[in-house]
DNA sequence: ACCGGGAATTGAAGCGCTTCGACAGATGTA
DNA sequence: TACATCTGTCGAAGCGCTTCAATTCCCGGT
């Protein structure tokens, strides 16, 4: 492998020099620039990740915690991933991928190693165990979802509560009165995980507000567990003809279930789903949904996690950049699957 | 940061005693030992990665290429990336996630910066571009998927080709003479990727060879795609009972289908998916499947590449490992949607 | 002709770890 | 008793880079 030094005799000049070339921390000649210049393209030269980590006390490396798990929005976690990966290079970083199945102890390892000099941490729960780690840890963090307490910490996530909202709006002014939310899988209720709870607590409060009722269901990712809960909940609530659908993966089962069952959408029952766009699309039916900023939130969190790097980085004495939530506002497409409410769900 | 020389302060050693202790490379009698271990749990110590990178030319990183595409198997990706995750800590490595983005320059700067130590490389086409490199680069690389030439390369990934040529048999079995592959999306076969194509191939050499007529065509990932696909199918070979399908995001439109005109599954129509094991149980009906062994193969993958990482460690004294090709041997689950022939179909 | 000051460059001191050779002391061998 | 062997520990060199303080050089001002 070629060294800095290597180089540096090459192109005639100190070591420091070609540092300073490779840095821009300090000026340098533009003769001198090109000729070090030329010397790191003509040895193939690629400064060593672990000298320069040493040395600097910078590993230029962000460590992203994804779930294990796959039991919800397996392609929006994949987007996530892929859009930090992309927006790291983009600010010369590079990745680390740990799973959540270390669980606290990553944090700690890739913090106190000084592996990486960031961390952004996926599938957040209410009360993450994670937390009082990042609270003592010097290495800036930004959490992918929000916890029950944000103080002190940097979050970005889509506005769930807004969200509910919207889609509660939506099936309102089109006159629907009975409305049931299509939810996560249970256990995604039982850890707590907050969009989810966030979800329901914004249906539900706009609902109230628009003298919408509402019945929550929790359903997994199946067709037998889709066509259960539906038939549930039409039994519960006959009347029931506006849908949101926070799993995606029940998306085709119900449109399946729905035609089986006689009722077209969207004139019997109407439906919002809250996914990406790609999967509103693909179905039988385009869907009227409020997207999932997958690879916008992904950006972000690089985005946002970048500055505190530099902060810190410069010995800490740039003064530390200040916390924030940015909740991504929701967008809701008008598609194919809402309309009117049938006659017989009006006054 | 507690550093080495303090705990060898505090245990009263010399830094080098507690590196051998860290590392087990010398023998250390029992009770300094113990007295070094304690001090490291006391002080809460953890080596710095770089430093350590840097003295020992080890980085125990693995960087692992991914696509960023998502026209295909975003689940298995997904669930390789996270085999791969997982089986690397059970190394003490960690994972650096790249996107197929940088392409081959990727490689080229990891490789050349000692930012890892040895590669993964999924998604790989029959020429990858990447290919050329590997072969010149001193770190091992394990390739998930088969290029076209492998002849110095590790590669791990399912035996498609028999694969294709179990589905048949299956069908053949069942007495159904005209079978349709439902393929992946039209731009996955432009790009040459080998698993789709040794597919086919597989399908063609054992229907030929059982005198099964096979009609391959490629399909994209949504409803009216698999609705187009469909219907061109049944027109072209109105006989067809047999459906091999690999690409798994129109199981759930193609079964509405059937449904919809009036087939019924398996009675005049069976289906074979080539998919996860999730995938083929979560619809309307359990499909008769090849599971696609996405932990295996990722999991396979660290494990043909860590011996590679240590035989090259020993400063390259420890011989080389060889090369091998690992084809992981299909499996196929009968569920619910195969079954005998219709009597139409039959001489 | 002299000096102050900025621009460009360099030397040297680490960053925190691994590892090699040396060495003291205990143990075995003749 | 003298010598070779092991075992356990240590000191010091060095991995390749960054960065600070110091140095040189050149310029304009007086």
């Amino acid at each position: 492998m070629v060294t800095l030094a290597e180089v540096a005799r090459h192109a005639g000049v100190s070591a420091s020099t070609v540092s300073y070339v490779l840095s821009g921390k300090r000026t340098i000649s533009r003769p001198t620039r090109e000729r070090v210049e030329r010397s790191i393209r003509e040895l193939g030269y690629l400064p060593n990740a672990g000298a320069r980590a040493l040395a600097s006390s910078r590993s230029n490396v962000i460590a992203l915690m994804m779930p294990l798990r796959t039991d919800m929005y397996v392609p929006v976690m994949m987007d996530i991933a892929l859009a930090v990966a992309t927006t790291a290079r983009e600010h010369e970083q590079d990745v680390l991928l740990l799973t959540g199945q270390e669980g606290p102890a990553a944090v700690r390892r890739v913090v106190g190693s000084g592996l990486a000099d960031a961390m952004i941490l996926m599938d957040v729960e209410l009360h993450d165990a994670r937390l009082p780690l990042l609270h003592e840890s010097p290495r800036p963090a930004v959490l992918i979802g929000l916890p029950a307490d944000t103080t002190g910490l940097t979050c970005v996530d889509l506005d769930f509560a807004a969200t509910g909202r919207l889609c509660v709006e939506h099936l309102a002014e089109l006159g629907h009165r009975e409305v049931a939310l299509v939810g996560e899988a249970a256990a995604v209720y039982e850890r707590h995980t907050g969009f989810a709870e966030r979800t329901i607590a914004g249906v539900r409060e706009r609902a109230s507000e628009l003298g919408v009722r509402v019945l929550h269901r929790p359903c997994e990712g199946s067709y037998e567990a889709m066509a259960g809960t539906l038939s549930r909940i039409l039994q519960e609530r006959p009347g029931t003809s506006g849908f949101i659908v926070q799993n995606e993966s029940v998306l085709g089962p119900m449109l399946s279930l729905l035609r089986q069952q006689g009722r077209a959408v969207p004139e019997d029952a109407s439906i919002v789903a809250i996914c990406p766009d790609e999967v509103a699309t693909q179905g039988s039916v385009a869907l009227t949904s409020v997207a999932i900023p997958a690879r916008e939130m992904g950006r972000r969190a690089v985005e946002l996690v970048m500055p505190k790097v530099e902060a810190a980085g410069r010995n800490g004495n740039g003064r530390p950049v200040p916390d924030r939530v940015e909740l991504l506002p929701p967008r809701l497409t008008v598609r194919a699957s809402t309309g009117p409410a049938p006659a017989a769900g009006r006054p």
